[in-house]
RNA sequence: CGGGGCGUAGCGCAGCCUGGUAGCGCAUCUGCUUUGGGAGCAGAGGGUCGCAGGUUCAAAUCCUGCCGCCCCGACCA
């Protein structure tokens, strides 16, 4: 992408209802733009990293074994009905009437649809297990949105549905999310710390949420230290295999969010040195609720021996939205975002500081031929700007790689390597350069 | 939902108390100079002052109502 013809509107001063570093940043680097509380239009730049962080999730569910599918945002109120979540969830869920008059909604999440969906299709034990899920948009309306799309009304979600014969195969598959998740937050160059976690209206006795810690984090959690240092499953990671050492491993040590903090507990089994109290923000959530749907809503199997019950069921969420603010929370300097090169908006920027140059223009052209061919989808900035302002917007808006290339240098045969996260640079010819970077 | 605050040019703000031709910085446009870390000078454009009523000779300013947004708390992926 040419920056000339590109849509970046960087903005050099906060906005001021911006209080968080990641909902600044967003704004500054022209990702988004609020259109009401809690919601938000994806300009270029967001939507190219909300799109990175969604596939990483879709490789990781696929990987684990789920099945992608696409369900409506609006559902008929009758659904949730049949569940009696329509009067429970309260004001939270934006409650819709079409032209006849008929109650709709848009989904807050999406238990009683897929069950539904599940159900009319699904009769036997040999179908099983089954899990479900997709990347959609969610509304809840939340009484106070803030710190963007930290918490949004409006936000993108994905939401996986499990469902098994019985309660070992519900364990199972909680299991193997609970690796997935592991696999996908790491992906992102984040670490997050599965705890214990309160089951929430949706319900249910089996229930972790996945937490990054940083200052600005909603809420206060507990854990031993030693969870930072555990290793990730591999991308080699069998799914068919028994996971339940993986799930032992992370759920040994202490790791609580203070809904469910027990101080007695903590102070018994982590060592004083091990202790760490923090602020997280919550990026996904994993629960096993059995038959709490598929009982009221009738989805129920036929096993072995003849006998119908109902599906065994979880549900499994990643705040895809919310990830962006997480991981700018966790990776920014003072210039601005430190995109992981796996979620960068673009893989490498190239900064020609003298457009209409002969000799920078052909050079800069070579080096986008090339990073383009290797796959790095590169941005260049062939606009007439200060060369201050062009390494500060390339700062901001966290390009891991910048190849600078002006006439100075290109006379001695040579170019500026800059990689965002260390600051490092280094001068070496164009060819070296993109070596390096790896193009 | 309780408490607090704010709506004035794209962004950040002053003006409001004490009513009298709507300002500043950045950004934008034009010209000249400049060009390896957010340039300088000169000029220009852009605002029914959130909306609706009211008071007044006169309202950004005072009064009433509404809408929107932000912050703290409670609540929440």
């Amino acid at each position: 992408m040419r920056l000339s013809r590109y849509f970046l509107p960087l903005l050099k001063e906060t906005p001021s209802e911006a209080q968080i570093v990641s909902h600044r940043l967003m704004l500054r680097a022209g990702m988004l733009r609020q259109e009401a509380a809690g919601i938000y239009a994806w300009l270029p730049l967001g939507l190219k990293v909300l799109r990175k962080i969604e596939q990483i999730v879709r490789e990781e569910m696929n990987r684990a074994g789920a099945v992608e599918l696409l369900m409506p945002t609006l559902q008929l109120a009758d659904l949730w009905r049949e569940s009696g979540r329509y009067d429970d969830y309260g004001a939270e869920m934006l409650r819709i009437k079409d032209r006849h008059e008929r109650e709709m909604l848009y989904g807050p999440t999406n238990e009683e649809m897929v069950t539904e969906i599940f159900r009319a299709s699904v009769k036997s034990y040999k179908d099983l297990p089954q899990n479900l899920y997709q990347i959609q948009w969610k509304f809840r309306d939340e009484q106070r949105p803030r710190f963007g799309v930290m918490r949004g009304r409006e936000f993108l979600m994905k939401d996986s549905y499990s469902f098994d014969l019985d309660e070992a195969g519900a364990r199972r598959t909680y299991n193997q999310m609970f690796a997935a998740y592991l696999r996908i937050y790491d992906r992102m160059g984040l670490r997050a710390i599965p705890m214990r976690a309160e089951t929430g209206p949706i319900g249910g006795d089996l229930s972790h949420e996945f937490i990054i810690l940083a200052d600005t984090g909603e809420s206060a959690v507990y854990c031993d230290r030693r969870v930072l240092d555990l290793p990730i499953p591999g991308e080699d990671i069998d799914y068919s295999s028994d996971l339940s050492g993986i799930m032992r491993d992370w759920t040994s040590l202490y790791a609580a969010t203070e809904d469910v903090h027990d101080a007695a507990r903590y102070e018994s089994e982590v060592a004083e040195g091990d202790r760490l109290e923090a602020r997280g923000i919550e990026v996904g959530q994993l629960f096993y609720f059995g038959d709490k749907y598929s009982k009221p809503m009738k989805a129920v199997v036929t096993g072995p021996d003849g006998v119908d019950r109902p599906a065994q069921m979880g549900s499994y969420g990643v705040g895809v939205s919310r990830l962006l603010g997480a991981i700018i929370e966790a990776s920014h300097d003072d210039n601005g975002i430190i995109w992981p090169d796996s979620v960068a908006p673009f893989g490498a920027a190239i900064i020609n500081l003298r457009p209409g140059d002969a000799a920078v223009d052909e050079a800069c052209g070579k080096a986008y031929a090339a990073l383009t061919k290797a796959g790095f989808d590169p941005l260049l900035d062939d606009t007439d700007g200060r060369v201050g302002a062009k390494f500060a917007a390339m700062d901001l808006i966290g390009s891991p790689w910048q190849l600078i290339v002006g006439p100075k240098g290109l006379a001695d045969g040579v170019v500026e390597l800059k990689r965002r996260a260390t600051g490092e640079r280094q001068t070496l010819s164009l060819d070296a350069a993109l070596a390096a970077i790896g193009a």
